[in-house]
DNA sequence: TCCATTTGACCTGT
DNA sequence: ACAGGTCAAATGGA
């Protein structure tokens, strides 16, 4: 299906002049809290967690009959379980699911990443996020968030993007158009890139793609426009930056956990462990250090879930928990 | 009518 | 306090 190419401007001003603002809630110190928290129990917790949903995904794109494999509502307890567990790791008060969502100490409602959808009766199958009039209400991006940058003649690539924004930026001529993914809420794919004219010359374009895409056009790839001249590029994003400066793609998963790939006693061979032993249980046993295993456990959870490493067949026993 | 863009509002991080 | 990023109502084109 070709996508269509909406004619956007990137001249057009967009200028908010700040308003009254609203009192600034009382921000919760998630630091200190995790400090307290048993972090490996978390850890696995949400791997788990995010293993099933794997499997859960994988049964649904590719259903299979009655021989025995694991049936989706075994697969959704799991989830729902490891999501349970980890939630209560975190503390009582933060456990607080149903109606009411995630609120802020003040009281207020705060809109958080929220991929619940409703029903419009009058839009046939049509989803929309649960919207509440919570305009500018979100979850800020960590700056160490993968970006990569290019410059090209053109603002087009190879996927569909939506407008959400622009901005006057300070000291540049030209505003900043924001896009997201069009498949971001029907797919959560949280894949966004930023454009803004070149000063120095205005028929390029400077864009920043920022995250991956994860929406079925380019599933788990990372996939940079082919048609820019790439002039640049850079990876934020301590996972996959790497120590020599050059650049990896997420396709190439090869540079990471590299202390983890030393290991020999980890019976690691292309990427796999060797799942008589849980590796939280074996980092522990090797004598990592709690931000090590957290270092390493991210980027296992980032491989396993580009489905480049096949170790997340936990064996864990009750007595883990 | 549907859907993408525009743009004011309002949030977060520094 | 401010710059920049995101949301969502308003708007407009097909």
């Amino acid at each position: 299906m070709s996508q269509p190419r909406p004619h956007f401007s990137l001249l057009s001003t967009h200028t908010a002049p700040p308003k009254q603002k609203r009192k600034k809630p009382l921000q919760m110190d998630a630091a200190g809290i995790c400090n307290q928290i048993d972090k490996r129990k978390l850890m696995m917790e949400l791997a788990q967690g995010q293993e099933s949903a794997r499997r859960l995904q994988a049964l649904l794109q590719n259903p299979v009959g009655e021989d025995g494999s694991e049936l989706v509502g075994q697969l959704v307890e799991k989830v729902l379980r490891s999501l349970e567990l980890g939630l209560d790791l975190l503390g009582p008060s933060s456990n607080q699911t149903g109606e009411n969502g995630p609120r802020s100490p003040g009281g207020e409602q705060h809109q958080v990443t929220d991929f619940s959808f409703e029903e419009d009766p009058d839009k046939g199958d049509k989803k929309r996020p649960v919207t509440r009039d919570k305009r500018g209400c979100y979850k800020r991006r960590k700056s160490s968030q993968t970006t990569r940058v290019t410059v090209s003649s053109t603002t087009e690539d190879d996927h569909a993007w939506r407008k959400y924004g622009q901005k006057c930026i300070l000291n540049s001529k030209f505003p900043r158009s924001y896009f997201r993914c069009t498949h971001k809420y029907d797919q959560g794919c949280k894949a966004t890139k930023q454009v803004q004219m070149m000063e120095d010359d205005p028929c390029k374009y400077h864009t920043t793609y920022i995250g991956a895409h994860t929406c079925n056009r380019h599933p788990m790839t990372w996939d940079p426009p082919h048609t820019s001249d790439h002039v640049n590029e850079e990876i934020n994003d301590p996972v996959e930056a790497k120590s020599d400066g050059s650049t990896t793609t997420i396709d190439n998963l090869s540079g990471f956990c590299p202390w983890l790939l030393e290991k020999p006693a980890f019976g690691l061979q292309e990427g796999r462990f060797d799942q008589s032993e849980d590796p939280v249980s074996m980092m522990y046993r090797l004598g990592m250090k709690d931000e090590e295993i957290q270092s390493e456990m991210e980027c296992m959870l980032i491989g396993n879930s580009l489905g480049h490493y096949g170790f997340c067949e936990f064996h864990l026993d009750e007595s883990y928990f």
